[in-house]
DNA sequence: CGAGCAACCTGCATGC
DNA sequence: TGCATGCAGGTTGCTC
């Protein structure tokens, strides 16, 4: 799954083919989704067209004439954009139809995704409201960020994926940027020096900026929504190599367990 | 308050 | 082959 790459590839895919069309009707084989989806859902958004389709941290938002879908993928969650609608596998839990006979279908093994429907202003729903900057914004810098981490004793990988304080950073992509940065993921972000913290944040946009561009990671189960892999998982250094060798200096890479979530790193060229 | 961690769920790899 | 175990891209909400 999703990251922010993957959920940003995954906009990009269904914008232009969902743009200013209308919702014809909305299929829901299972509720049981991180949130049971709402059983009037369908009936709510039924009739109303697609304004956007925009993205906040890893959530996606389709805003429509008068309220906004907010769709998570979680770890497993994927959509896809399908004429063939009748036909459907395991785990394709919902399906919105469309007026010009495009399918928009949500697929969830684990179901830790979600699907909501607000008409509240997007940005102030709960889940939404208490997010940090975009990573790849402006906002996100070193004149906001070194002072958060000159506040926090945690190990800066446990910082940089702390939604609260920049959102958008999962464990794939907090592995990589800490290793191409040569710090070390157990570093209390309080020990961490202005320079080389500005080296990672700009680190952390090219690395994000980069798997955009190359369609996202794919591990097991992502696909875009007109079902191609991403490309990124061969540029993957450290993340999924433990035991490998360091690709800049051959050293075994070893694993730590930080929030019960791996990190792999080379102890020689992520020194304390 | 912050920090740590259990919980949500299925599928897959591994080991006995 | 079968069964048990552990691990996986995320995030909320509990306890301490």
């Amino acid at each position: 799954m999703p990251e922010l790459p993957e959920v940003e590839t995954t906009r990009a895919g269904i914008e232009p083919e969902i743009l200013n069309k209308k919702i014809i009707s909305v299929t829901i084989r299972n509720h049981q989704l991180r949130w049971p989806i709402d059983n009037q859902l369908p009936e709510r958004i039924q009739g109303q067209s697609v304004v956007s389709v925009a993205r906040r941290a890893k959530y996606l938002l389709i805003r429509l004439t008068s309220g906004t879908l907010i769709i998570h993928l979680g770890m497993s969650g994927s959509i896809r954009l399908t004429k063939d609608y009748k036909s459907f596998k395991k785990h394709d839990h919902v399906d919105v139809l469309f007026e010009h006979g495009v399918c928009l279908r949500f697929n969830d093994p684990r179901r830790f995704g979600a699907i909501l429907y607000t008409t509240v202003p997007v940005l102030e729903h709960s889940l939404l409201n208490h997010l940090g900057p975009e990573p790849l914004s402006e906002d996100f810098n070193t004149h906001y960020f070194l002072p958060i981490c000159q506040k926090k004793s945690q190990p800066i990988k446990s910082v940089l994926m702390n939604a609260r304080l920049v959102v958008g950073v999962g464990n794939i992509y907090a592995n990589e940027a800490l290793f191409l940065s040569r710090i070390n993921p157990l570093t209390p972000a309080n020990h961490i020096e202005e320079g080389e913290l500005r080296n990672l944040i700009n680190i952390v946009k090219k690395v994000l900026h980069q798997a955009i561009l190359q369609g996202g990671t794919t591990l097991k189960d992502f696909s875009n929504p007109d079902g191609k892999p991403g490309y990124f998982a061969q540029e993957l250094l450290v993340y999924g190599r433990k035991g490998k060798p360091c690709t800049n200096c051959e050293t075994e890479l070893v694993e730590v367990r930080l929030q019960n979530r791996s990190s792999i790193y080379c102890p020689n060229c992520q020194k304390f």
